[in-house]
DNA sequence: ATGGTGGGCCACCCA
């Protein structure tokens, strides 16, 4: 019995379908988090998500900006999305899910698209970084205060920022560019605490391995250049951490045909009795 | 140190 699960910032679901198509045919995942999707629910591919297998949608779009859906295979118990800092903006939706491969309870699976902050790391002067900053001091005394990650809970996404030393091509070049300041690590970190979350990503492949999940489109060679960072996480409550048994990155998903900037980051779980 | 490339959409916004 096992769940497997994808996280992808796709920078358009309408214009890159045929790229969700390959990747599902290939990887098999049984649900689908996409962050960057870039379309009103009414214009959002639902019929070609259908077409390939994934009969159940949560969709929370909006016109060319940010966009977050989740696609499954199997039935959709609920769903919510979650507003934050009163922006109107569409980065959050969650679904309830049962799946004996997690747990004999309900799951709940949140995906989550973080304000990427703009280039420069002040909040005094830039209202970008502001914004990120509170998007995650929102992000943790909601998770406190709701219990978000107390247990049967899984959170994945676009968390735009890349914690660990190993996240980035260049740890010492890198802390002062957006994504790997101290400031958004430790926010990031106070995050992971307020669920508590376990990063299961990390606790498969070791913090020593260099671990990158986008490359930037500026980068002519992205592949020898390799100047990535990780951007893109799943992380679980506790209890069922021990059951993801198996980390994928689609690194090759970054060469294909007209790609996202992203590449997927896929997680299969499986229950203890089989 | 700078500027490089994409997507949405029609003047620039965003990454």
């Amino acid at each position: 019995m096992t769940l497997t699960l994808a996280t992808w910032n796709i920078n358009s679901v309408r214009l890159r379908f045929p790229l969700v198509e390959k990747f599902c045919a290939e990887s098999r995942p049984d649900i689908l988090c996409l962050q960057e999707t870039k379309c009103r629910d009414s214009e959002f591919p639902s019929s070609d998500f259908r077409r390939i297998g994934y009969e159940h949608l949560a969709i929370n779009g909006q016109k060319g900006y940010h966009g977050v859906c989740i696609a499954s295979r199997l039935p959709i118990l609920n769903v919510v999305n979650r507003e934050f800092c009163g922006m109107g903006d569409s980065r959050h939706i969650a679904i309830t899910i049962q799946s004996s491969a997690v747990s004999a309870d309900p799951v709940t699976i949140h995906n989550f698209y973080v304000p990427a902050g703009g280039d420069e790391p002040d909040p005094k002067i830039n209202p970008k970084f502001a914004h990120k900053l509170s998007f995650l001091d929102e992000m943790a005394d909601w998770m406190r205060r709701d219990r978000i990650g107390a247990s049967n809970s899984i959170i994945v996404g676009d968390l735009n920022i890349a914690p660990l030393e190993t996240d980035v091509w260049n740890h010492k070049a890198l802390l002062k560019i957006v994504s790997h300041t101290p400031v958004e690590v430790e926010r990031l970190n106070q995050v992971m605490q307020a669920g508590p979350w376990a990063d299961i990503v990390r606790k498969r492949i070791p913090p020593e391995v260099r671990l990158f999940s986008w490359w930037s489109y500026r980068s002519p060679d992205w592949s020898t250049a390799d100047k990535g960072r990780r951007l893109d996480h799943i992380w679980t409550s506790e209890n069922i951490s021990t059951l993801a048994t198996d980390i994928k990155i689609i690194r090759e998903a970054r060469g294909w045909e007209r790609p996202s900037d992203h590449v997927p980051v896929v997680a299969t779980f499986t229950s203890v009795k089989s």
